[in-house]
Formats: structure tokens, C-alpha cells, sequence
DNA sequence: AACGGAACCTGAAAGC
DNA sequence: TGCTTTCAGGTTCCGT
């Protein structure tokens, strides 16, 4: 489930669980998450290697390994890593496995794990142009919001799918789009280049709010009670077509754009 | 160049 | 209950 906050999650943790560590043994057998090199390369070209640090932009992550290389990951729509016991059983949707420490007690299995295999991972020697093209990082670069209202000005398109577009900014997907333009007040269908410059000014304090709150709920996950059904959805609007507008109770209305779901207020969204 | 739509996949939830 | 349909937080490619 992955859109900056739930990446930024993700780096933390691969920061705790690699950082420092060596590889000592990779599991990874043929699939099309792998891109450039076989499975067997890339088994091959990280077995020994140190993992020097991990970092973030907008949905990508980079491994840096002591040998120059880097590992680019991507989550797509459905990965995510995860940490297990050297014994743990290989899962269905398990792409890629790494095992790494020294001691007993440091020993641990760092899984990425993706069923609809729409990630992507590769080991490169240089940085890939999905990551140096990429849009300014609202958490690494904040947003400047006169060059974030240029960039909207070029652009004819709906707001929403622009918002979506990783070379204006990077890491919004789906539902921090649909959130931030809810928490702005603006209408997702309106172009881009229509938006006044507090409209821009507007929307980058509504997409730094979007993505602070689900990081903070993300990274301390309260007790979630099974009887509570909040529990489900934690968003504002995002999945809530037909709910009452929490601002200004109007029906949500659900539209589609770029092929993607829409969720938004008519009442109080212009 | 820019746009809409299809494609790539699996699995969970909703619908009948 | 069980089968069918729909939908999913992303990106890329293809034809107009």
C-alpha cells in the first residue's frame, strides 16, 4: 500500500534492519519484478555486500551497497518488506529475501514481498532516470510554492492527475492527492493552470498535512480495536463516496480521471 | 506533445 | 453458500 508515507515507513525500517549489515546469503527466484539482470546476477551481486545506507524519493527507494552499486526499489501497488526469522517459511508472494547478520541474535530475513508484482527491482551502478527525474520530495526538499505554482501553470490538465505526475512532485499518489485537494478546498477537475497562487499556496500546506498525519498514524500504530470501525478507513474523504462531507456534510461524489477513482466534495471543493 | 484507454497481475470485497 | 464481478494506494505503453 504504498504512496510516500507508507515508502518513507519502509526506508526507516530497511535503514534499522541493513544499515551497517552484511548480506550473507539472497534468495530470489525469477520474476517480473526483476529488471536488467537475472535472478541469478542479482543473487550473485548481493551476496557479501555491505548495505551502506537506504534512501527515499518520493515511491523509490536506493540501497547503497559497498561496491558502488545501488538496489532501486519500487513498490508498485502491492509490495512491501518485511522482517522474519532465518526459519520463517517462504511466503507466495515473496519476490526477493536477503539475510543478513553477524551474531544469533542480530540474524534476520529482510523479505520484500509483492503479489501483483507490479514493483520494481534491480541492481544498477548508476541512478536510474525514474530517480533523477523525479519531482522535488515534499519531506527530503519541502515544497517552494512558486515553483511548484510554475509547474501547475504549464499544465492543462485536470489538478488531480497532475498531482499524480512523479516529475512535479514526488510520492503522491491516489489518496494524498485526493486528500490534499479536499484539505484545500479545491475542486480536483479544475486544470492546473487555473489555480490562483493561495490556491497553490493552499494545496502544498494540504499535501504536507496529508502526508504528516498518515506518517505520524503509520509510523505508531495504535491499538486498533476490532469492534471500531474507523479502524477500516482513517482518511477523510479518500473511499468515502456517497458519506456525508465531514466539513460541510454534502454527499461525497466519486468521479473517474486518468482511470483512477475520485473522491471529492461538491459542496465545499471549488 | 498531449490525451484517453488498455495493459500488466493477484486477491479481497461486494454483488447476485 | 458459492460463483461472478468489481475494485485496488502505480506505472507504462499504444494508438489517436
Amino acid at each position: 500500500m504504498p504512496e510516500l508515507p507508507e515508502v518513507e515507513i519502509a526506508a526507516r525500517n530497511l535503514t534499522r534492519w541493513l544499515q551497517g549489515k552484511t548480506i550473507t546469503s539472497a534468495h530470489i527466484p525469477e520474476s517480473r519484478v526483476l529488471r536488467g539482470r537475472s535472478a541469478r546476477a542479482i543473487t550473485a551481486a548481493l551476496v557479501g555486500r555491505k548495505v551502506l545506507r537506504v534512501d527515499r524519493r518520493g515511491k523509490w527507494l536506493r540501497a547503497s551497497l559497498d561496491d558502488d552499486s545501488s538496489v532501486f526499489l519500487h513498490f508498485g501497488m502491492s509490495g512491501r518488506v518485511v522482517r522474519r526469522a532465518l526459519d520463517a517459511p517462504t511466503e507466495r508472494s515473496e519476490r526477493a529475501r536477503v539475510d543478513v547478520g553477524a551474531t544469533p541474535a542480530s540474524r534476520a530475513s529482510i523479505r520484500y514481498l509483492d503479489p501483483r508484482m507490479f514493483g520494481h527491482l534491480s541492481i544498477e551502478s548508476e541512478d536510474i532516470a525514474a530517480w533523477t527525474e523525479l519531482g522535488p520530495d515534499p519531506l527530503v526538499d519541502g515544497i517552494d510554492t512558486r515553483t511548484f505554482a510554475e509547474a501547475l501553470g504549464q499544465r492543462r490538465r485536470a489538478i488531480k492527475e497532475v498531482l499524480l505526475d512523479q516529475t512535479v512532485l514526488a510520492g503522491i499518489g491516489n489518496i494524498q492527492a485526493t486528500e490534499a485537494l479536499w484539505l484545500a478546498r479545491i475542486d480536483p477537475r479544475r486544470r492546473a493552470r487555473s489555480l490562483e497562487v493561495r490556491e497553490v499556496g493552499a494545496l502544498a500546506r494540504g499535501i504536507l498535512r496529508s502526508i504528516g498525519e498518515t506518517l505520524a498514524r503509520d509510523a505508531s500504530p495504535e491499538v486498533v480495536y476490532v469492534r471500531d470501525a474507523a479502524a477500516d478507513n482513517p482518511f477523510r474523504i479518500y473511499g468515502r463516496a456517497g458519506e456525508p462531507c465531514p466539513r460541510c456534510g454534502a454527499p461525497l461524489a466519486r468521479v473517474v480521471q486518468g482511470g483512477r477513482a475520485t473522491v471529492f466534495c461538491p459542496g465545499c471543493q471549488r
